[in-house]
DNA sequence: GCTGCAGATCGACGGGCATCAATCTATATA
DNA sequence: TATATAGATTGATGCCCGTCGATCTGCAGC
């Protein structure tokens, strides 16, 4: 890095330097942050981030009854966490008579992984 | 899918299927969706991935004193986003003088990325 | 030693989250 | 029409989160 880090804040302060670096800034906006974090927050659960891997590896729709067994939680509670999923735009849902079966949106994690990557 | 979805659920249930499709299940196991969550969950929040991106894409270590005038939040709030991230493993610090610097630990989101592409 | 500064910690407040049992809604079977 | 079932919704509970002002902790300069 260019400016010595062993000068003094003061010494540093009197040449015009703000402090240490040149500048810094996020080059992600705040609409993209909110975005990403939304989806990011929504995987911020063990077993939210578990369902979306079932989904994602399973091409097609899974049924939820499927989906109940796998986990050691209550319907209600499933059903929460699937809503919460819906919410944050990463999957869908879509009845079958008394079945209603989600998938994970195409391209729903794309803009997080690639900013990951 | 090789299930008729069209059939009943009586039917299918008499048929001996569990209720629509073979069987499913989580490839990630819960040690990993724990450590891959607990990431998850340090980045969602605007902020916070914000302030992974600056320090991201910034090569070196970053002063907090430059990250402050950054964001439209008190220092005690950006401080505790800093520890959030520093518990979930995705940045650390280092003191020098007056001031302290924070870098991304690298490799730190290999494995979300990974999994997430 | 005293003063000033950067950054971390504390305490409080308002709101959101994960979970459950109980209930409701809509569909299928009889 | 009546009954049974899958899944969503509701209400309650206990806990965690983001935010702030105030305070504390070290380091630097005098």
């Amino acid at each position: 890095m260019p400016v010595d880090l062993q000068l003094s804040p003061k010494t540093k302060r009197a040449a015009g330097a703000p402090c240490c670096e040149p500048v810094v800034y996020p080059d992600v906006d705040r609409e993209h942050a909110l975005r990403m974090a939304e989806v990011a927050k929504a995987l911020g659960d063990p077993i939210r981030l578990q369902l979306v891997d079932v989904l994602r590896r399973h091409a097609g729709k899974v049924c939820v009854c499927e989906l109940v067994p796998l986990f050691d939680i209550s319907q209600p509670t499933l059903s929460h966490h699937l809503k919460k999923l819906r919410d944050a735009g990463i999957v869908d849902s879509e009845r079958q008579g008394l079945w209603a079966y989600y998938y994970v949106i195409p391209d729903a994690l794309e803009e997080l992984s690639a900013w990951l990557t």
